[in-house]
DNA sequence: ACTTAAAGTGACACTTATGTCACTTTTATT
DNA sequence: AATAAAAGTGACATAAGTGTCACTTTAAGT
């Protein structure tokens, strides 16, 4: 009975990353979502009371998808394999680190599923933390990872690498490939 | 002949520091800015004719002020203390990523004041990778660092290696010696 | 005491974003 | 063909930011 729709749930999440990551969380708006969408800023209204609704209902759907593919690790058998997929996985989703960032940004909103989904964003956050932090604690156990360092720098480092700016255009598995050699072993040479 | 101002420039920067890095470039307004120096909104038009003038002046202040302190490593001897001094220095001026970062939101502007000072900050900005770029050549001359990993990624991850969030409070020399291990000789132990 | 000029103010016109809502359009169902 | 219901629109009131400017305040120099 209902008239055919202008743009999918994807179009719209698609369009929200984009924005997101070219604007930022503050340089968001529904009238540039609305262009990007081409229909009418009303219509957005449609589906979300507001962009916090909006923004933390594709954070979650975002954190969703990563933690979903993120389970497959538990899998694979040794340390290093996990370690690989996870930086694979993350170079498959690296909005997702963008996001934990502009996450920060959100400010405290009345609106009641606002507050339901900074909640749920609380609660994938620390389940994804989790999973990295097993991770760690694994390759800890079976002598692999140093114990000096603390874990939050570890993961810290893990997730900012994706944000390294790659301007000169490296072809992506050599670059992805640098970045692992550069979080296990580092930039220096083995001193003998 | 002149009354005396309300805030010294100094102020204006220190406040124009905290907006951006809590509100991100897009979140910056001079109604928050006038705010925080108790003053009217009006009278910041009295020095910068709008927002994007302010914050690049802002910009070449700290990028001016860091670069001043950089060049101080021409002067220590070997790769070794040269690294330990940067990264010392990173930390002591912890904006300067944050507002390289926050410097790629500035849109084109026909202010010519504007215009100039992004090419004044891209000269900075180039002459400052220039000196990390110079400390990792010294590097791969000295035999201490790898061939095998692209600069670009070296210098990106000292640069977001800053931008690690501590929550857990860890105490700064310990934080710092611990970003240090990372970077040098990576998460993992020496395989025999 | 008077002058002068920089420092500061707040009201004004303008722009842009927000959220709402009565209304129109489309389409499957009866 | 009539109808029900979801999709979409655009105008409206409201809020917040921008940039300007005539005006007031302050304090040093005469």
């Amino acid at each position: 009975m209902a008239r055919e729709r202008k743009f999918t749930t994807g179009d719209l999440f698609l369009a929200t990353e984009q924005i997101l990551l070219q604007h930022g969380y503050e340089g968001f708006t529904f009238s540039l979502l609305a262009e990007q969408l081409e229909v009418s800023r009303g219509t957005i209204y449609k589906y979300f009371e507001n962009r916090e609704e909006l923004i933390t209902d594709y954070m979650i759907y975002e954190m969703e998808k990563f933690l979903a593919e993120l389970k497959q690790m538990d899998v694979i058998g040794n340390f290093d394999e996990q370690f690989t997929f996870l930086l694979k996985l993350m170079f498959k989703n690296t909005a997702v680190p963008h996001m934990i960032e502009i996450g920060r940004r959100i400010p405290v909103n009345d609106n009641q599923k606002v507050k339901q989904n900074i909640e749920r964003l609380g609660q994938l956050h620390f389940e994804m933390y989790n999973y990295c932090q097993r991770l760690i604690t694994k390759g800890k156990l079976e002598q692999k990872i140093k114990t000096s360092i603390p874990d939050s720098i570890m993961i810290g480092m893990i997730f900012q690498s994706i944000m390294i700016p790659n301007r000169l255009q490296i072809p992506q598995s050599e670059w992805i490939a640098s970045i692992k050699e550069m979080l296990c072993h580092g930039m220096l040479k083995l001193t003998n």
